[in-house]
DNA sequence: TATAGGGCTTCCAGTGACTGGAAGGTCAAG
DNA sequence: CTTGACCTTCCAGTCACTGGAAGCCCTATA
């Protein structure tokens, strides 16, 4: 299987599987030609590390739980933690942005948006009437 | 004033100031020393900045806020317009966010969490259940 | 006056996770 | 034998800083 092959069926582009090789994420075999051969098994870890990423895993956390993954005896409670752990740091980022949004959206509700220069928006900003 | 009173005025790190300063956000003036000179206008617009770095506008969204709260003649529509774009993208950043955090949060539910290896979790993300 | 400390300067490199592009080798079809 | 798609590596850029080194400047104290 070549490259575009496993970018097709993975979803995930061709400079990223490059990627994740050079940051040995996954390990290739190369053919004569010097081409990445993926056997099903790479084909696996990367769909493994689409997913993951797609839940917003960090690199080094896809790093882990794939080995977790690949580890047989592993603890369910050390896959649990790390989960648990960024489920955390989603949900502040999500407080974060919903505090950021009525602030903004506030702003945005007072300001007439029309020709006329006067702004709420930028008295706000300029103000303090910002403070997220 | 020097760029530690900014610092400690607007709440942004002396560093955060001089990369302002390089990409011409600001312009302070220089003492003969070279050291960096702020005025009054100085700090308003680095406070400005941060406020609008906290809401989360990009560096070049600041630069033309910057640039309409300065220009008297502006047209607050094109204050709103930028504004309202920038809401739109972080409704758009919650909502995926909340679609991940749900994802996750079932995966978490449904790991018993101890010392066994059987996680589903790791399966969910092998075989596809958290496609978000 | 010498020195110690803190503050200021510039410049370079690194962050995270890719992404774009150039230069060039390889393969299959016609 | 050529064409065009595919593959390779390497380098640079993204965004908004942040850390650190090397070195000048200013003030206070001995």
């Amino acid at each position: 299987m070549n490259i575009s092959d496993v970018a097709e069926q993975t979803g995930l582009p061709a400079k990223t599987i490059r990627y994740y090789e050079e940051i040995g994420l996954v390990h290739p075999d190369r053919g004569a030609n010097g081409y990445r051969v993926f056997a099903d098994t790479h084909l696996h870890q990367l769909a493994f590390l689409g997913r993951a990423r797609a839940l917003g895993f960090s690199i080094e956390d896809c790093r882990t739980l794939l080995s977790l993954y690949q580890d047989k005896t592993r603890a369910s409670g050390d896959v649990k933690e790390i989960a648990q752990e960024h489920l955390n740091e989603i949900d502040a980022k999500i407080a974060q942005l919903r505090q950021m949004r009525d602030t903004l959206n506030d702003l945005i509700r007072s300001c007439a948006g029309d020709t006329r220069p006067d702004c709420p928006i930028l008295t706000g900003l300029a103000e303090g009437q910002a403070n997220s």
